[in-house]
DNA sequence: ATTGGCAATTTTGTATACGATATTGACTTT
DNA sequence: AAAGTCAATATCGTATACAAAATTGCCAAT
């Protein structure tokens, strides 16, 4: 989505901070944190006060959001945080699933000995995490980790459409790697995955890409299934 | 993304259209006709004496429109339609490829006897279109044909997200189905699909799919190649 | 003739104002 | 007492106003 959901200050070209776009990137964080829980209302008079602003750049904010998919406008009757149904949730963590399977198995073909070192370099490095319980600090890694192989498939577009699809899972990934025991499984589903890489056996990287995903996902739909039930 | 790229006026609850909502329609559609070139600048002012509007929705609309990545909002230096580059053209068309070879992988296995009944109807019914050499009747045939595939994968956010980058290329495939040869390969391939479906051969129909895809896009690759050349 | 700088103009970004619609609460009626 | 109706209020959608920045055109200087 181009520069879209963009919280993306970098871009050589220094652009100039627009009011709505830093109102936009706040409000994602927000939300994306909780710290604007779903279904809450947002008051347009309200917002603009809160950062000191009027009603128009909020505006442009929130429609921008809408079009996210991050917040729902009911014309004339207000806009709230997107109720997201645990069913729903499970469709986002599925089709991130098949996302990442996709671009593993297309970077399997197309990685080049630098990316596929710098795969090997970082995933070294986190085994040092791993010891360390370092949640944050493999949280850090494993984003990178994905990131790289998003650009090894070396089409800036489907870059960009998983990363946007990864950002938006953000929210709900929260309370994802909280247990050491998970730091450890994943990071062996990291390795089955550069052997198959390394192996240029894209289907059988992608396999296991699907399955490590799944395993991270299903730790947190047990959480969810428990946890959104309140306001189903 | 929700409603969002959404031309979607349907969904039940008669909400009102408002202004922007139309603005944004109406602009997106020329975006994609191609109406209003890439490069070509849109004056807000200009916009809005148009569709006998403020600038205010016209704004709204624009911004929208930046998050799909149909423009581009370089920060008080205007808008602009997003220039596309023939690499990234052949980017998006990859990405859909695979998208579509995601969803009948997955709808093969969850498709219902009712889905396939469907699919397979509409599918003989394609021949006389075919026959007629009916260009635009096929077109309506095969986008129903795969989004018939995207509610079969069961998964409303998948669907949503495969609809909406199919649209979002849908000015490049304007060109598409042009000769009536490739109408009757294009049968020839869903076809082929079906089969796989049929015998519950994901990967197979996946394979076929994503043949199937990138064939159209050839096609329209070597359009593209010549035609976009002028404003590289 | 070309380039550099400065002023005028245009256009954007934000603020404010106004009309219209939805929501809320009280009051009446059954 | 409950439900429906109507008025008052609040909030949204759009229009207009204003300030800041960028573009444009002109003039001068090399």
């Amino acid at each position: 989505m181009e520069r879209a959901g963009g919280n993306d200050p970098s871009a050589g070209g220094e652009e100039p901070e627009l009011l709505s776009d830093q109102i936009r990137n706040v409000l994602t964080d927000e939300i994306a944190s909780g710290a604007l829980p779903p279904g809450m209302g947002l008051d347009e008079q309200e917002l603009a006060n809160r950062f000191g602003a009027s009603r128009t750049p909020v505006r442009e904010a929130l429609r921008q959001l809408a079009v996210t998919g991050l917040v729902e406008i009911r014309p004339r009757r207000g806009v709230i945080v997107t109720q997201t149904t645990p069913e729903r949730i499970m469709e986002m963590f599925e089709m991130s699933a098949e996302i990442e399977a996709m671009c593993v198995r297309i970077a399997t073909y197309r990685i080049t000995p630098i990316e596929r070192g710098r795969l090997i370099e970082m995933h070294d490095a986190s085994e040092a995490l791993v010891q360390r319980s370092d949640i944050d600090g493999y949280d850090k890694f494993n984003r990178e980790f994905h990131e790289v192989i998003y650009g090894a498939t070396h089409n800036a577009f489907m870059a960009e459409q998983a990363l946007t699809i990864r950002n938006r899972l953000k929210a709900f990934r929260r309370t994802q790697l909280r247990h050491g025991s998970r730091l450890a499984r994943s990071r062996e589903e990291h390795e089955a995955i550069l052997n198959a890489i390394a192996q240029g056996e894209g289907d059988e990287a992608s396999r296991r890409m699907r399955a490590h995903m799944l395993n991270a996902a299903s730790a947190i739909g047990r959480y969810i299934a428990t946890q959104t039930r309140k306001d189903v």
